[in-house]
DNA sequence: AATGAAATTGAAATTCATTTTCATTATTAT
DNA sequence: ATAATAATGAAAATGAATTTCAATTTCATT
């Protein structure tokens, strides 16, 4: 539960709630996708500068309930890290993102890596191309 | 070859040649590794700007002689085209980039985008970790 | 070789996402 | 209520990449 997480990390490192910082995180667990900090901003209503929500989404990440994702734009996003490790398809026309965990291709990963004595630590797979209905459209 | 596919390029957009692009190109392609634009101002000598490091890059991505890499860094990295399409592993500690290529992993991408009726474009396979000389030391 | 149109160059200016600063406001422990 | 400290937003700073522009170079045509 993020509510706990958080709570103790506050707690941790002595900071104080605040209702902009709250209204930031609700929505972000709410939404449940990968959004950059302008969505954020449009969406919140522009009530909440982006400094707060700069702020706000590297505190989630440093204690762990955010990942910050880099794909090929040129601003960040942002996905709650709630869900377990999963690897990504985005459209190159709509910029849907979607998920995907596949027990091959980490297991295949995890061989060559034995081959070639690396000793992995992450690994990131993005797969670009055309979603469902970009594909008719 | 690079220099005819360069030369054709140049001669088709009504480009000149120029001493400095030429350094610059043929360093890269000697060098063969993927070179951030400081790296290779530095290694140049700082005898060509910056500015004409990123024109040069531009304009062989263009003509798809380079590739940008843009790894988990805050600056872009070249490198060059003539290889074959490949992963990467990367060092978390010495920045060692090493090369793969898997046919299982790419067949089983090939699968789950059926899976999912996503139609691939290309695809970033990256892994980080810790080369075998960086497990030792 | 000389000319001139067009491309190239480097330095400085600009852009854009992100971070930092700082003065003001809000929170919290006492 | 007070004092200490964190949070906030606006503006400034940062840094990589791009663009601008005046000066230089290239090259096709004389
Ligand atoms: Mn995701
Ligand atoms: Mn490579
Ligand atoms: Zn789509
Ligand atoms: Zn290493």
């Amino acid at each position: 539960m993020w509510e706990e997480i958080l709570a103790r990390y506050l707690n941790e490192k002595r900071l104080k709630k605040s209702a902009k910082r709250e209204r930031i995180i609700k929505f972000f667990f709410k939404v449940d996708k990968h959004l950059n900090v302008d969505e954020l901003y449009e969406k919140l209503g522009k009530k909440v500068s982006r400094s707060t929500i700069y702020r706000t989404l590297k505190l989630l990440t440093k204690c762990g309930l955010a990942i910050e994702q880099k794909f090929e734009e040129k601003n960040r996003r942002y996905e709650p890290a709630h869900l377990s490790h999963h690897d990504h398809f985005i459209c190159l026309k709509c910029g849907e993102i979607i998920e995907f965990n596949d027990k091959k291709i980490e297991n295949t990963q995890n061989k060559i890596a034995q081959k070639y004595n690396f000793k992995i630590v992450s690994h990131k797979l993005e797969i670009y191309g055309y979603c469902e209905k970009c594909q008719k459209g």
